[in-house]
DNA sequence: GACTCAATCCAACAATTGTTGAAATATTGA
DNA sequence: TCAATATTTCAACAATTGTTGGATTGAGTC
């Protein structure tokens, strides 16, 4: 992951909504949750919602797909953890010993092969 | 930590200039930069720079000391152990292995106590 | 095919955030 | 004390971001 890409993941996840709406997903897990089961569960207007689920998904935090009449999300774990190696990296300038190896626990945590929903939508240019 | 800090960490780090201010600092290790150096070596001016590191300040994600002339700054890594700890808690609902483990990976690499720079400067409210 | 529900798109408006230069503050050394 | 250097504060302006309601698209149901 580059820079331009971090800042804007970084800017998805700093709003009060997208930030409720990510960390719903990380424990949902890959299963997801419908758009509107998120807006009513977080109170938050369809509108402002799906406006919040694009920035997400633009920023490579989450996936979506279409089931039957609704439109689930769920996190990328991927993404998220390549933005999480990309502020710990180098960290200490070779000493991880330092920031108790911060970055290296973080490196050693690879995900397993991201779960195929059965109908992938497209996503915005990563 | 708790929402609303998180929020405010991401927004700090949400901007291409306090991002690359940042992870100079992550890699700097304890003992910092000053900020006229930080300034030089990124090419940013004095007065963005300063507004700059003071949100990264507010946000609880750097430590400022005076050291003569000079103001010093470092990264607070037990700053961003907490806000990546909040983004992975509960991920996959108490189903590490979905995720490679990611939120108890993080949660293991406690940081040892903090370096204490000579004279620490106040901080704004956390 | 018409109807309903889920979700998104659009456009106007409001609010927040970043940039700049000039002035102010703090420290060092002559 | 005075001049030089480092950094911050202030204020005006520019740019970006979020909110809202209404219109639109797509899928299921009668």
């Amino acid at each position: 992951m580059e820079h331009e890409a971090a800042t804007a993941a970084l800017a998805a996840l700093a709003h009060t909504h997208r930030l409720a709406v990510f960390r719903r997903l990380v424990q949902a897990g890959p299963s997801g949750e419908a758009a509107g089961d998120i807006a009513r569960a977080l109170g938050i207007g369809a509108t402002a919602l799906s406006f919040h689920l694009k920035e997400l998904d633009r920023a490579g935090l989450v996936r979506s797909w279409r089931d039957g009449r609704f439109i689930r999300y769920s996190a990328d774990i991927e993404g998220m953890r390549q933005l999480l190696d990309f502020l710990t990296q180098d960290c200490c300038n070779g000493h991880p010993e330092i920031c108790g190896g911060l970055a290296k626990v973080l490196d050693a945590a690879s995900c397993g092969p991201a779960p195929r929903p059965a109908v992938l939508k497209s996503r915005g240019k990563r």
